[in-house]
DNA sequence: CTGAAAGCGCTTACAG
DNA sequence: CTGAAAGCGCTTACAG
């Protein structure tokens, strides 16, 4: 392995210069920084990034979390948050945590061994254990598209699920249709749109009519369309007068779409069906499902500037920040 | 930050013996691990990988590149690189390559930054760029699910999508089919498949009907279908007489299937559909997709292990190997 | 504009 | 079983 020693002794120069020449000094006679160039592509010399990393005092990296490499909203996340650490010239490290909350813990150790800049996490839940790790290791974190305890003082970066689902409630209702159901997930954003669909429905002086999701979360595809089609088959035992069913998400819908039309009923002509989060696969001609979109790049970004204000000398009141939802409007659902 | 020279003063012994504590060395005095464990406990000390890594000789981790961070089959993949890994005690980086050559670049010199062991990639074009820095970089290396050109003796692992595409035909002209199309992907692994296509049929006496998919690669679910409904448009129009389809992956199976819906043609009563590659997604009811299946999870372990064996010393003839595929036969093809 | 020297936080022979 | 010292490959004041 060539050392910044072996590029110094063949360009003529010392250590120092070298260093110079790899961290972009200004003042460095520009014959001497053409030779050590010279010197640094014949020999092929890549500096090593773990001495850099001792000597200096910050590592300029971010971790970020991959909640389940299968989550579909993750790369549009993932995406934004590199663009805008790439802006700053920060580097991005990915931890993979496969729903497991074991996982997560070990990346955050992971993190500290790397003396990492800061985290931006999703995890499935907020354990006391985590909450514990999170404060003692001293390191700036933000949560993307989920919610912290309010105690934890982490900032999050999310969708205004809350209003997202009054949002669809409010469209489902000026449609006409009064027996409404809401197919529950059971995660800290799904309770989120519990709230907002129950709100807004009582606020129509309506009766929210709910079912939950059999298992555990589900943010892998497949999975929500599995929960979604044992849900919605509850759902047609327990009230069979429903006429409109809004999904916690758009696969918990086509799973319940799936159960629909293994009974013969139709999607819209006899149940409107909606989700949220705008999956792509929603758009198919099979689908064409009625959801609630927000901008998932954005957040990603966002997410990654609020960790780097937070990286400053002085703790800047970290707040936390909701992005508006918005409908998107196809042919799964219609007036009754 | 807290030092191992802090701890060392707080638990009243040597640097050494705290690092002997670390690497959990044999040697060690009950009584004296006992103090240092409680210093490092409550000094809530954790030690500098960086620092580790400079005096070390490897840093026992291995970059494995995401492709398109909305690939399908990385997941899988992936998961088996990570068993496979902590069961040998490395580490894993991600390298998200979002389909860009250029970022597989950057992503090898920062593996070179970090002095990794080894590399696990997957390009989507052999460039000769790529295979010029892939040999001087002398770092262990291995192709997943990706064929490198032979002439740079990297080994690959991947399943063998010509005898994949092979069994197919067979499977199609045995159900009598005689006019059997197949819509082409235009990357490393879709050359194999047609190479498999066109032997097979020109076996059977056939003549292999080929049409391309409009662009580029097309990892991503969204854009094979999109692709698959172009290229079943133009195959409409070429080849009417056409009884069976086979797409050169499951999503453009499924394009190919929207398009056939649009023009209110049947699946399988007026066209026989099938695809490669067993996307969870076609088992969906409204597909019900006839495909090929190979062993994701075994890929990535296989793959982890290859580049493990190329760690050594020695220079193991680094050989490639390709896993064998099966049929999954559903409804949407049938005999004619 | 450049070099010598100290230091970053660890590990690893070498003694004892 | 333990410690003192040298060394890993860089960076960073400090001189000049």
């Amino acid at each position: 392995m060539t050392t910044i020693r072996d590029v110094a002794k063949y360009a003529g120069v010392s250590v120092s210069t070298v260093s110079r020449y790899l961290n972009h000094h200004p003042d460095l006679n520009e014959e001497t920084r053409a030779r050590v160039e010279r010197a640094v592509r014949e020999l092929d010399y890549v500096p090593s990034s773990a001495a850099r990393n001792v000597s200096r005092l910050s590592t300029r990296t971010v971790g970020l979390t991959i909640p389940d490499i299968q989550d579909s909203f993750f790369a549009d996340n993932a995406y934004g948050v590199e663009q805008y650490l790439r802006e700053k010239g920060y580097a991005l490290i990915y931890g993979s945590l496969d729903r497991s909350g074991q996982r997560l813990l070990d990346f955050i150790r992971y993190a500290r061994e790397m003396r990492l800049d800061g985290l931006i996490i999703t995890p499935e839940e907020w354990s006391a254990e985590l909450l514990d790790t999170l404060k003692r290791t001293k390191m700036p974190v933000v949560a993307l598209r989920r919610r912290p305890p309010a105690s934890s003082g982490i900032p999050c970066v999310d969708a205004d699920h809350y209003q997202g689902a009054a949002q669809m409630v409010e469209y489902l209702t000026g449609l006409g249709h009064r027996h409404i159901a809401h197919i529950v997930l059971n995660t800290d954003i799904g309770r989120e749109r519990l709230r907002g669909f129950k709100d807004a429905m009582e606020q129509q002086g309506l009766k929210p009519l709910v079912v939950s999701v059999p298992e555990i979360p589900a943010n892998r595809t497949m999975d929500g369309i599995r929960n979604g089609a044992e849900a919605m088959k509850r759902l047609l035992e327990k009230a069979p007068r429903v006429t409109a069913v809004f999904a916690s998400s758009d696969p918990i819908a086509i799973g319940a779409m799936a159960t629909l039309r293994e009974k013969g009923l139709r999607v819209p002509e006899d149940v409107s069906v909606c989700g949220s989060g705008d999956l792509e696969m929603g758009a198919l001609p099979w689908f064409r499902l009625t959801t609630i979109a927000f901008e998932r790049y954005a957040l990603g970004r966002k997410a990654a500037e609020l960790l780097l204000n937070m990286t400053g000398k002085e703790v800047c009141a970290p707040s936390s920040v909701l992005f508006e939802t918005h409908l998107v409007l196809r042919e799964s659902t219609r007036a009754v």
